[in-house]
RNA sequence: GUGGCUGUAGAUCAAUGGUAGAUCACUGGACUGUGACUCCAGGUGUUGCGGGUUCGAGUCCCGUCAGCCACCCCA
């Protein structure tokens, strides 16, 4: 007489069954994770990353220290709680991104010492007590990567180039956009002038733009709600870029043309966190998504590690939302799947334990093999076979196991091969 | 955190304020020897939850929760 428990507000179950919340939104299945997931495992270690794993929890500090403060994430979207279990009260937070713990591992571990040019991937959940819309969870999953230790543009390049690779091999339409926030002076000043220059004008911008001129003066430049004049009039980060900063971009704007990798430059693009320095990138769904159409988005952190305790170490990132890209999948149709090679229908209880026996043997040889674990008449069982997807079929009765030999359906075409129950194995390799 | 829309069976949706239904899916049978076609049978639904109005509420009103979408922010 249990009442249901629901789940927590923002998170979602993700099952290998064909759920349709309604009929135009496909519902994420494990299968739209894992053909991400397997892509990323094959295409980043191409490029010599190699994954880490960092704990959920970690020190509230670590965040308000990497991320920023000042930031929306950090300031109103953490799950954070006082763990006393010690004795003394200690802030320990959910992790809303990977990086700040990555490069607290980076350092806890004197990684720069034994090897000083580093390059990792992750995967797992990230939490922002954000309200949910399409594309935005409050549990949700990142991919992503970090390099250590590379000050040139060529890593920055080799990067992109990956995320590019990845992307494409998914089948996701996207464009990479493509900026620069210039290195540590550059930032702020071009900032100060922008704020300048927006004050000047507030009489004539939206509400949101004015509260937004002390908050993120840059993001005023994305208003979809001001007149285009006034936002094409403010300066532009060019003019603030020192040498060292506009070789940089000019050099990863060469490379990735050399490389064949298409990009736009987007002056507009901004990231949120405030580590982010001189390189950024954006890969934006160009379809499907709604708002929230960034599906990756990366750049720069060349402050971070010392920040963080660390030495003065050069980073580059991205981070890849897999709901995201899952969706965009699922739209496609485009998901991985496991069928077992053969479903076996065993008629009697004698011919139940050939089955499991004969099951054991191939699964050793692995092979993928359903036996049918209702008794039930074959018509049944070969619906189930259907809807498992099996790839053959294979009735087992008495004239079967007195005679060894039994018929192999392939259920696609209909088509049955005569085989020999003792070379099974040999048989399913031969016609698959 | 702000705003808009929506909550009825596993799914998609019906039901003038008056007996809660259809289709698909699922299970079984027709059919102890072969799935996709066909026919038949099978539902104990807290109508999201809690109040209110009414002789009577899935339907009207209020609250609340959840989902979706947008703002904000971000992957």
């Amino acid at each position: 007489m249990g009442s249901r428990i629901p789940p927590v507000k923002g998170t979602r179950d993700v099952l290998p069954l064909d759920i349709y919340k309604d009929s135009d939104e496909p519902w994420l299945r494990i299968g739209h994770y894992q053909l991400i997931e397997s892509a990323a495992r094959t295409t980043f270690p191409l490029y010599g990353y190699r994954e880490a794993r960092t704990p959920i929890l970690e020190r509230t500090e670590l965040f308000a220290r990497g991320i920023g403060e000042a930031t929306d994430i950090v300031g109103k979207e953490m799950y954070t709680f006082d763990d006393g279990a010690e004795g003394k009260s200690v802030s320990i937070s959910m992790r809303p991104e990977n990086t700040a713990s990555l490069v607290r591992a980076y350092v806890q571990h004197n990684v720069q010492q034994s090897e000083p040019e580093t390059k990792w991937w992750y995967l797992g959940p990230m939490f922002r007590r954000e309200r949910q819309q399409k594309g935005r969870y409050r549990q949700f999953t990142q991919i992503g990567v970090e390099a250590f230790g590379s000050q040139g543009p060529r890593i920055d390049v080799e990067q992109i180039e990956m995320l590019h690779r990845w992307l494409t091999a998914l089948g996701i339409p996207f464009a990479m956009h493509l900026n620069t926030l210039g290195d540590g002076e550059t930032r702020p000043r071009w900032k100060a002038a922008l704020q300048d220059y927006l004050r000047a004008h507030q009489a004539e911008l939206t509400a949101d733009s004015v509260a937004r001129i002390e908050t993120n003066p840059i993001r005023v430049l994305d208003s979809k709600f001001d007149k285009p004049e006034i936002l094409e009039g403010a300066p532009r980060i060019d003019a603030f870029l020192s040498d060292a900063a506009r070789a940089h971009f000019d050099g990863v704007k060469e490379g990735l043309t050399r490389l064949g990798v298409p990009f736009v430059v987007d002056p507009r693009l901004v990231r949120g966190l405030d580590y982010y320095t001189r390189t950024t990138f954006e890969a934006i769904a160009t379809e499907g998504l709604g708002a929230q159409s960034t599906v990756a988005g990366g750049g720069r952190y060349d402050g971070l590690v010392k920040q963080l305790g660390g030495g003065d170490v050069a980073g580059v990132g991205f981070a890849a939302g897999v709901e995201r890209l899952a969706l965009l999948c699922a739209a496609a149709g485009r998901e991985a799947s496991s069928r077992p090679v053969l479903f076996i229908a065993p008629l009697g209880e004698a011919e139940e334990k050939k089955a499991d026996e004969l099951a054991q043997s191939l699964r050793a040889a692995g092979l993928g093999v359903e036996v049918s674990l209702r008794r039930a008449n074959v018509g049944n069982m070969m619906k189930r076979a259907d809807a498992l997807s099996a790839r053959f079929a294979l009735v087992l009765g008495g004239d079967e196991i007195t005679s060894g030999r039994a018929k192999l359906k392939e259920l696609k075409t209909g088509a049955q091969h005569e085989v020999s129950l003792t070379d099974l194995v040999a048989a399913l390799g031969q016609l698959s």
